[in-house]
DNA sequence: ATTATCTATAGATCTATAGATAATGC
DNA sequence: ATTATCTATAGATCTATAGATAATGC
């Protein structure tokens, strides 16, 4: 009895099959098969009933906590871009000088992207993303990328065609790829290699090195 | 009759819709609505009915002209990333000095995904692209990653966790998600921009600058 | 005769809804 | 009574094959 994450009292007819994560809610147990579906196979590519098999469940059970496919995918989205747009949020409140924010931002996101349980940021590119159930998560991605054109306008020297923040923010999220093309990525020196590259990209002087 | 590319004869029974591309070869008219409706709606959501009315013909006349749908994909792919890799190639057999290579070949690289007709290069990213129909583009890609990787070892004073070359790769790669997401990008400045920045990542002096 | 299309269709999906059922909660 | 599942299924696809047909080529 020590150490055994308390079951939730089973209420409701039982699975068919085991559950994938005995201490999850039926709603997480969705979300984490479907985004190792959705990343491996893409979204159009993964039925509801792969979902339902990786879960344990019948297909149909699905809808009883999610509307409808797209639902699974947009709250995948959402919850995958906000930690680092709040990250944002609080380095610009607490008025961090721009290189340290700059470098601070793009070591957090990196980290985010690498660490999470499944590639998710893979999700960002699928070509469904540009249709309309998912307008929310692009307008929250849209204000990350935001976050970084500003710190980038206010690090850098020299801005030529106005794309530096652009490009920084290609180079944060090209770490996604990474980890799907790449066998074992080592985060912790990745990271390091990807905030030491964003300096330089800006061509600002970090301070202490 | 001056100026107007000469008429194929029109051999076989005659098509139901108008052709999409006066010019082309049947062939070439089914890559080229692939290329468009993969990149804007991806591979599994694009069903061969939807190619077939693009073109201007019936969903079954696909098949004389391709085995199955993975073909059509494969194609577009390899043919995506050849320019490219055979510039390298022929770069390295040029013995170019490695920072004038990393530059050139950037600049080549970001051109071709920015002027395609069609964003092809968002087809990369396509999840569907990991199975085994694709391996010989994948192969292909790699080699390219490649020439990436040598070109930037040869150019960088330093590079911490050996991850410069990818970074490079993910840089130029980049273009493509700017592409889709960014309503217009002038292609010079944009090319000359992610150069630029390539050499600041490197940290090579360019020469003459 | 050859070519490039067409029509028709088999067989295999896939999403979402309707309604039944097997638990716990009260 | 409420909850979370189940079974069954409607209706809409989708890919690929078989065989017919309407052109040109010889």
């Amino acid at each position: 009895m020590q150490g055994v994450k308390p079951q939730p009292a089973a209420v409701g007819r039982p699975r068919s099959g085991t559950r994938r994560l005995p201490a999850a809610t039926a709603r997480e147990e969705i979300l984490d098969a479907a985004a190792e579906l959705f990343a491996q196979r893409g979204y159009a590519a993964t039925s509801t009933r792969l979902i339902a098999e990786a879960v344990g469940i019948r297909q149909a059970s699905l809808y009883y906590h999610f509307g409808n496919k797209e639902q699974i995918l947009a709250e995948l989205l959402e919850a995958t871009v906000r930690p680092s747009l709040d990250y944002a949020a609080e380095l610009a409140h607490q008025d961090t000088e721009p290189v340290a924010a700059l470098h601070a931002l793009a070591m957090y996101d990196v980290g985010v992207l690498l660490t999470a349980r499944w590639n998710v940021g893979i999700l960002y590119a699928l070509p469904e993303v540009a249709t309309e159930p998912f307008a929310r998560f692009r307008a929250e991605r849209d204000r990350l990328r935001e976050a970084y054109r500003v710190l980038t306008a206010a690090a850098a020297p020299a801005d030529a065609g106005g794309f530096l923040g652009d490009l920084v923010f290609g180079l944060v999220e090209s770490v996604i790829g990474m980890r799907r093309d790449l066998p074992v990525a080592p985060t912790e020196e990745l990271r390091r290699a990807v905030a030491a590259a964003v300096l330089r990209i800006v061509g600002a002087n970090p301070a202490g090195r």
